[in-house]
DNA sequence: CTGAAAGCGCTTACAG
DNA sequence: CTGAAAGCGCTTACAG
């Protein structure tokens, strides 16, 4: 159905040579010869066959995505700005998801292989590492978008995740709270024992004990996060606050918090991690890390564009992260006078 | 560097037509020879060719998907959706955002054609015609989910939008509302107006008036909305609830709500449409219609599946959404104690 | 400037 | 059962 470069140029009495140096602007075929035979082209309705190209070229000018679903906004954020990038630069984006299933990344990383993707970016936190030495196979630019897998790969764009949190904690302990707990991940992702990292350091600085009922496993997820701290929180020896591996995991906090009728900020105080759209809709406003998410996508798709053609790049590419405040910490309610009357009574003096 | 099907023909000492038989299993040829080049071909890290293959059987085993952004929520459910069904039957899907912008559409359908993409999903809302009727050139079978262009193609899956406006506005009529608005989109969507009529239908079927200046045009988004309902909040003329086009519009009601100290749903009374997952995390939850979004996405690829395989298929499909009550609706204020002595003093008749 | 030729890596009638 | 041949739609040295 499809018109081919051969019959144009029987329509245009030529070769077929001189329609494909025509049509691709080749400096040999004269400007007025290349004119004639794209208006034929255009008037025929002829679209240049990638896969026919593809293979003499051997660039599909095509790259893989993997995510664990599409459907997690903080996903689909970066995705946008890779797709954006990619198809300023003619690349199409093959977007696969393995919904954390082994076998899944088994049948992306064949299908991937098979269509001969150029290059590869890795969106997403929770690919096996099996999977991970399968990709590195390939032969192709990989590029680790919050990178999980230190070593295996050379290329990555990853957001600063300990000085996030470190931040995040501060921030915490500057309001005068000193039992603070984290909620993190059980998957043992580095983003989390970064995370957990950056929480830890601002403790021991302030010189504050983290006891261990207060390291709290979830899964990233709502109902993981909500199950991992309700115990906790139902106990006597709750924290005042508490530190998020992510948003969603703050969600659920949220949700134990309300059903067992704490107040936030002034029974408890939350933090998250992403600063998801709607977090600033929450009631209170989620105070929270913001990661570029769009930003981590495009730059990682610019690095892998640079591996395409062959330039040398950064190899470990790290964007800050930003501590954005809103309703959801504040003072604990035991120092909640304290601060208030340091504050309008300049003669009295906080300790 | 990849290996082809000429080299493991030598090692195996057959010819190329041989090992292309036996990698596919045809029945022609004999187990233990295939057997033994399968193995042969796994040492050597073998991996057929898509491009190759594509170029002779006519066939990418790859879809087109569209949407306006991937970093919408409601648009990666349904991509989740629809990835998942093509990726089980072997297809992949090549993702395009079109970012509303013309000339992002119109590069989106000639790389659509020049990959050669079986068969395409516009699984967005904001594609302008122009560009559905470049798409309909393509030759390929379309599948087009919420459908925007009625009568322009012959396949869709769609949610019941007029039903569930209806049920909504039922539903606040039912709590004892008589002035409601209704928040819709301004780019003449087709599911606007269907959302619109779907809540028209149910005001005049209770004989209550819709004042024009209880018509709004938002855009669909956050901050839109909030533009077009400040207004009529603000007055001393306000509905006591309005009928969004969808969540994110609704959010943007609760903005400026909030912002008037107007008091959900004391005040006044919204509903959505969409139920996105943070909905339920609102305060108040937002009462909306849920569409079942990654349905939607599993029921176009199923469809266009269905076409791809040269099946009659259903044109037009449509899903049912769900009321989901939460609370961000309740009587209006004034209404409020007969509503509650009704129902707690059964000798108390309401008007 | 232009064309004939070779080749990219496969699939599939066709002949044996 | 197996191989030689043709062909999918391009690009690109090579020769003129």
């Amino acid at each position: 159905m499809a018109i081919s470069i051969k019959v144009i140029a029987q329509l245009a009495g030529v070769s077929h040579s001189t329609v494909s140096r025509a049509l691709r602007d080749s400096p040999l075929i004269p400007s007025a010869t290349a004119e004639r035979i794209k208006l034929i082209a255009k008037q025929h309705g002829y679209s240049a066959s990638a896969v026919a190209r593809s293979l003499v070229t051997k660039r599909t000018q095509a790259v893989g995505v993997v995510v664990t679903s599409i459907a997690d906004p903080f996903n689909g954020e970066v995705v946008d700005g890779i797709e954006q990038v990619a198809n300023q630069h003619g690349y199409s984006v093959i977007l696969a998801t393995s919904q954390a299933l082994p076998e899944r990344e088994l049948m992306v990383v064949r299908s991937f292989q098979e269509r001969r993707v150029d290059g590869i970016v890795v969106a997403s936190s929770r690919l096996g590492s099996h999977y991970m030495s399968l990709l590195s196979e390939l032969e192709v630019p990989i590029v680790l978008l919050n990178n999980q897998h230190p070593g295996m790969f050379v290329h990555s764009v990853s957001i600063d995740n300990a000085s996030g949190t470190y931040a995040a904690t501060r921030h915490l302990i500057s309001l005068g709270h000193n039992r603070i707990a984290y909620l993190g991940d059980q998957l043992g992702l580095e983003s989390d024992s970064e995370r957990f990292h950056g929480f830890q350091q601002a403790m021991s600085e302030a010189q504050l004990e983290v006891p261990v009922e207060f390291i709290l496993k979830g899964d990233g997820k709502r109902e993981g996060a909500a199950q991992a701290c309700r115990a906790l929180l139902d106990s006597g020896d709750r924290p005042t606050a508490i530190v998020c591996y992510n948003d969603m995991s703050a969600l659920g906090v949220m949700d134990v918090a309300a059903n067992l009728e704490l107040s936030i900020p002034l029974d408890l105080s939350i933090v998250g991690f992403d600063d998801l759209f709607f977090t600033s809709a929450l009631q209170p406003p989620l105070t929270t890390i913001r990661q570029p998410k769009k930003e981590l996508g495009v730059r990682s798709m610019e690095l892998l564009l640079a591996l395409l053609k062959g330039e040398a790049a950064d190899k470990h590419e790290v964007l800050q992260g930003e501590l954005v405040v809103r309703g959801s910490t504040d003072a604990p309610k035991g120092r909640t006078y304290q601060a208030i009357s340091a504050g309008k009574n300049s003669d009295t003096r906080s300790s």
